[in-house]
DNA sequence: AAAAAAC
């Protein structure tokens, strides 16, 4: 960390040429995040690095720019890149792409995405023009290799990005092979979040005498986000979201799901509940994939229900609340969940919820964070008096007139001609502040919870 | 147990 400086370092000082200063400065940014001001001189010498960096640190430019500052000293080839940025999902290569076309705006060099689920020839095209960086998932550049239709044996600079999240995606087989394309003397960049002895193995192999930079998490997970845990039911885990969501006026936040299924059935619910939200999953098309992201940035959608396609990486500012709708499988990408909230300073909240069948995975949670997360009983909440059906009923429909759920509990409800509730849109998205934060949602306070407190409903392995 | 990534 840079707090013992008392010298401010600049942009300017770090050796960076006057179209790339412009180009940040317009950007907004003057001064260097500690990732930035350590790997920038380091990447100039033309030394191998290894970084240990979390998304939210400014690792992306920490590598783009100065990579910028070499390639400007040679010249474009048709099909011969002389730069290979590799990332683990299309949604991050396409996050390093913006990057490089924001800061070599007053420079003339040309770069392509080369991801899947987009269109072939585009990317064919760009290849046979010539750009001298290629930003691609493994998949897709193989498959461009394999056809012939770009040589490697000009790349003088090699980036891995996310190189954990790789490993974990099981792409260690594919990194090898491409890095086997690669000439033996070139230039070696990795960024990892975490430095596994297996990614420690791989810079070894792949590394030439590399210099290590490794800067705190932007948010330790304790310090920033508060974290919440419910213990509920299976069925009643829509229900009590929806709760949640109006009682706290959450007005962005990411909902984790295990499943992609259940990314697509819990998104319909929350519509249905008219909730302004998006999805986003690995079986949708790519495109409204792109889309949902973007109105998601913008604040056009409020809420974005996801699988861990979304995990990692994504860079969005500003995101107040993080559900886990489902305990992660995997422990580590319960941290890189949470950590979407809590940061650039900012606080954050937390709310994950579990069944009696995730114990041993919310355990593992524990034992990983170092830190035990205590239930939150809501006061005199019966898991009984939630709603475990899906379809809104007397409460979502009767809580926009009436304000409260009256008396209807209990019975069987009159419920509004269905095709009345259909036509009801979600109300646009109020505009964000400069902060890009939004103002207080406008839903109906949610209904008083009936006294009783948990009884029968509460998972056996609570009851002492 | 899931998800991600090539056609």
């Amino acid at each position: 960390m840079t707090e013992e400086n008392t010298e401010i370092v600049r942009f300017t000082d770090l050796g960076l040429s006057d179209e790339t200063l412009k180009a940040l400065s317009e950007s907004g940014y003057e001064t260097p995040t500690p990732i930035q001001e350590k790997s920038i001189p380091i990447i100039l010498m033309g030394r191998d690095m290894v970084g240990c960096a979390q998304t939210g640190t400014g690792k992306t430019a920490a590598f783009v720019l100065p990579q910028i500052e070499i390639l400007i000293g040679g010249r474009t080839r048709a099909r011969m890149p002389r730069s290979l940025i590799l990332a683990p999902t299309r949604e991050l290569a396409a996050q390093i792409a913006d990057n490089f076309g924001k800061y070599t705006k007053y420079h003339s060099l040309s770069w392509a995405l080369l991801t899947g689920g987009d269109g072939m020839d585009e990317q064919i095209k760009a290849l046979d023009r010539g750009v001298d960086v290629l930003i691609a998932t493994p998949g897709r550049l193989l498959d461009h290799y394999e056809r012939g239709r770009i040589l490697l044996t000009d790349v003088k600079i090699f980036t891995i990005d996310e190189c954990d999240r790789m490993m974990d995606m099981g792409f260690i087989d594919d990194i090898v092979k491409i890095a086997g394309l690669l000439p033996q003397m070139r230039q070696t960049l990795m960024f990892s979040a975490t430095m596994a002895p297996e990614i420690r193995k791989l810079a070894e192999k792949f590394l030439q005498n590399p210099r290590e930079v490794s800067v705190a998490p932007p948010a330790q997970t304790a310090a920033l986000i508060t974290q919440e845990l419910y213990y509920v039911d299976a069925r009643k885990k829509r229900e009590l979201l929806r709760h949640l969501l109006r009682s706290k006026e959450v007005h962005n936040a990411y909902i984790f799901c295990n499943r992609k299924r259940d990314v697509t059935v819990l998104t319909d619910s929350l519509r249905r509940h008219k909730f302004n939200v998006g999805e986003l999953h690995g079986d949708m098309v790519q495109s409204k994939r792109y889309e949902t992201l973007a109105d998601f940035k913008s604040g056009k959608l409020e809420m974005m229900v996801c699988s861990d396609v979304a995990a990692r990486g994504l860079d969005i500012p500003d995101v107040a609340c993080v559900v886990n709708f489902d305990i992660p499988f995997n422990s580590e990408d319960y941290v890189h969940r949470i950590g979407r909230t809590g940061r650039a300073g900012k606080t954050g909240i937390s709310i994950s919820f579990a069944t009696p069948d995730d114990v041993k995975l919310l355990d593992n949670v524990f034992t990983l964070t170092k830190h035990k997360v205590e239930p939150t009983s809501v006061p005199g909440l019966t898991l009984d008096s939630l709603d475990a059906g899906d379809a809104p009923r007397e409460r979502s429909s009767g809580r926009s007139d009436r304000g409260g759920r009256g008396d209807s509990r209990g019975k069987k409800p009159s419920a509004p001609p269905p095709r009345e509730r259909e036509r009801e849109k979600p109300s646009a998205s109020p505009p964000r502040d400069k902060t890009g934060a939004l103002p207080p949602r406008t839903y109906p306070t949610p209904d008083p919870i009936p006294a009783g407190g948990f009884d029968d409903d509460i998972p056996a392995f609570l009851r002492r």
